[in-house]
DNA sequence: AGCACGCCGACT
DNA sequence: GTCGGCGTGCTC
């Protein structure tokens, strides 16, 4: 008998193996098996059983052990698994080594029937603490163990000392039991709400009861505008979801993890809440990921890979900030985790809720044409103003540090009056270019077709792009002139100028640089809220998820940049920050007001989105998406290439190309270089394909796919297909 | 992805 | 002389 088994390689196929006639009965879909691999042992899914195979059996190994009893996955995320690895033109290995958590795939347990317990043993509760007072860490464990006993994973998460354990268990007054694992489900029985729910205004009344009438699959897009109480709409829907003894997964972009949305939950319901990001070790990711699977873990809060949670008791899935770019994973299997949750949505029959202020152009258009239905919150939920805006042009007018002077006035009225200002600019460091000023020579990253920027305070210059680095050079790489400069503005220029300008209200800068060690942000934050800086200067990570409840002044200094950008997404990436920063200024007894810099006062997509504000925007944009025939009215996948020279990586794209249809409704375009022509000393090129409906892209490619792999041309170059592309990058 | 094999530069 | 750099090729 014959296994297909897929395995965590970055290899479009499965492999066959055999299984040994003893073992024939105990195998079935969705297994895991332990198998040998080349060199290695790897642990993968049987996905398939097969009674003859075509591979000479000299090529076949056997497989060495079968690790569980029953499939690792219910039934609706293994499909899911296998739609995806379609959909995305992966192996189902590929695509399974997204879904399951690390430590699955050593070859952990699934669903351990007993845990082992540190107790005293009956000699260790006769002894008194004091005999220890000489060893302060046994003595710590001890009394630990005393108030009452603690599992090895407790044990290993609350650093103890290792030592002292050995001691203790030594002198036989410490003992390991074996505890049998109780699946507690009491939540289903009686739901314990510890906060009365805020009083709901219209809008959200409706909302609610709407969502709560659904039963089955629905995909709603609930459009509400920053602080209209989406998040109050979340709880009321969850609780009702809850109390039919069902689970709820709510998905959140990256950046709006933070311990006060979690606690948001923890204080209206008394269940537990499994939450799941990128900071857990593997086995505190197993441990969610069981916790969920068993239907003890009443909610599920996670990132992006959260998506593939199983769960015993589906009821709900809620994707909140919809809009959000790091919904789609941008290495190895490119999925969306958006397009997934509302396929997970499908198959689990469950309803799923998308969340913004800003819908994505792709969900505005399937709540536009009726497949998803489409809620509004309009209102802000306090008594808060809308903000006011404004437009500088700074056409020819003088500016300090990228500022005009009625920007800088402006922030002084703000700072007067005792608020805070925000100052946005997308561009971290001090300055974006190093220039010599007697011969002009900008410094150049040798393996990137891009400029170093400049760190004054790391004494650095730096390839963003690659992360090459070097100390900032005394003389002029071309001429030898010392008379270096920097060239442009960065975050870093702009916090050390705005000291200088108003040296009475403390600045500070929030940017990838002085967020690097942990906690660092959430100390930011924190001092921002107590009021400890009057002037906060950032990039996109200020705009996102955070609320200054005392800035009334938003600046963003230069959005030029943002709207030169070759990507086609570029004006509705802007009009959501743009927006999502305007979301941040004021509140209910201090007006707001945004100020807008740019040199390009009369550019229509800036006007509309003043004018018209996003709603309106998004749904301008999507005509001239359709017009422009580009996503969503037609559906695109990207392939990119790299290579040591540009000529290999143009050649097998172009080999390609040959193999793609074109007619009306299938184009190819390319290959053309990738925006970043060279970056990290590889040529990158890519290859656009586009369809007017979904199921041609996928016959087409699907039909293509084993030719591509087959040209010799692929070995001369790293290549990688991207459905739905996000960025054009 | 990992891992082995293989071929050229700076070290005891 | 060798340790180790990473290019290349393979994995049922």
């Amino acid at each position: 008998m014959f296994v297909e088994v897929a395995l965590a390689v970055p290899l479009r196929k499965s492999f066959t193996y055999q299984i040994k006639h003893n073992e024939s009965d105990s195998v079935c879909i969705g297994l895991r098996v332990k198998v040998p691999f080349g060199p290695q042992q790897l642990i993968g899914l049987i996905t398939k059983l097969n009674v003859s195979t075509d591979l000479p059996s000299n090529k076949i190994k056997f497989v060495n052990a079968i690790l569980d009893t029953e499939p690792l996955l219910p039934d609706n995320l293994y499909k899911l698994t296998l739609w995806a690895s379609r959909f995305y033109f992966c192996s189902q290995g590929q695509m399974l080594s997204q879904a399951l958590p690390v430590a699955l795939r050593k070859g952990a347990d699934a669903s351990p029937k007993a845990v082992t317990l540190l107790a005293l043993s009956k000699d260790g509760k006769q002894v008194d603490t004091s005999v220890l007072k000489r060893a302060p860490a046994q003595k710590r464990l001890f009394e630990a163990l005393q108030q009452a006993p603690i599992t090895i994973d407790e044990f290993n998460a609350l650093e103890y000392s290792r030592a002292a354990l050995t001691a203790l268990e030594q002198k036989r007054w410490l003992e390991r039991q074996e505890v049998p694992i109780e699946i507690d489900l009491s939540w289903r029985q009686q739901l314990e709400v510890t906060e009365t729910p805020h009083k709901l205004n219209k809008q959200q009344a409706v909302a609610v009861s709407v969502l709560n009438q659904q039963q089955g699959y629905h995909c709603t897009l609930l459009e509400g505008i920053t602080g209209s109480g989406k998040t109050e709409v979340y709880l009321h829907v969850i609780e009702t979801v809850l109390k039919q003894g069902k689970q709820a997964l709510v998905l959140v972009p990256e950046i709006g993890l933070t311990p006060q949305t979690i606690n948001r939950f923890k204080r209206r319901f008394n269940v537990h809440i499994a939450v799941i990001h990128s900071g857990l070790t593997d086995n505190q990711r197993l441990d969610a990921w069981r916790l969920a699977r068993s239907g003890q873990a009443a909610i599920i809060i996670g990132t992006r890979s959260a998506l593939f949670t199983p769960m015993a008791y589906p009821g709900l899935i809620i994707l909140d900030e919809e809009h959000d770019a790091s919904f789609k994973q941008q290495e190895g299997v490119r999925y969306h985790a958006r397009d997934l949750a509302v396929m997970r949505g499908h198959y689990e029959s469950i309803p799923i809720i998308l969340g913004t202020a800003t819908p994505s152009l792709e969900t505005l258009q399937n709540a536009l044409n009726g497949r998803y239905h489409h809620l509004e919150l309009g209102e802000r939920a306090g008594a808060a103003q809308k903000v006011k805006q404004g437009l500088i042009d700074i056409r020819s007018l003088p500016l300090k540090a990228g500022m005009s002077d009625s920007l800088i006035n402006e922030m002084r009225m703000h700072l007067d009056a005792g608020n805070q200002v925000l100052l946005f600019l997308n561009r971290r460091g001090f300055a974006p270019a190093l220039l010599c000023h007697e011969c002009g020579h900008l410094h150049e990253c040798d393996r990137c077709d891009a400029f170093f920027t400049v760190h004054k305070g790391l004494n650095e210059i730096c390839c963003h792009h690659c992360g090459n680095e070097y100390a900032i050079p005394k003389q002029c790489h071309q001429c030898g002139s010392t008379m270096l400069v920097g060239h442009g503005l960065g975050t870093e220029q702009l916090e050390q100028q705005l000291t200088e300008i108003f040296p009475k209200h403390p600045v500070v800068r929030i940017d990838r640089d002085t967020t690097r060690r942990k906690g660092s942000l959430e100390k930011q934050l924190h001092a921002i809220h107590k009021g400890e800086y009057k002037i906060l200067v950032g990039t996109q990570m200020l705009a996102k998820g955070h609320h200054f409840p005392d800035v009334t002044l938003v600046g963003l200094i230069d959005v030029d940049g943002a709207l030169f950008s070759a990507d086609f997404r570029a004006p509705e990436r802007f009009a959501q920050l743009y927006t999502q920063v305007s979301g941040r200024a004021g509140r209910a007894d201090k007006p707001g007001k945004v100020l807008l810099q740019t040199h390009q006062a009369d550019n229509p997509i800036i006007r509309d989105i003043l004018q018209h504000g996003y709603h309106q925007f998004a749904r301008n944009q999507l005509t001239e998406r359709q017009q422009a025939l580009l996503p969503p009215a037609w559906h695109m996948l990207l392939i990119r290439a790299e290579a040591h020279s540009a000529q290999d990586a143009d050649a097998f794209l172009s080999a390609v190309a040959q193999l793609l249809p074109q007619d009306k409704e299938c184009e190819v375009i390319g290959p053309i270089p990738a925006p970043l022509d060279r970056k990290a000393g590889k040529y990158r090129r890519q290859l656009m394909f586009q369809t007017k409906s979904r199921l041609r892209l996928q016959q087409a490619f699907e039909q293509a796919l084993p030719l591509i792999e087959a040209l010799p041309e692929q070995k001369r170059c790293r290549w990688s297909i991207d459905r739905d592309p996000q960025d054009l990058m």
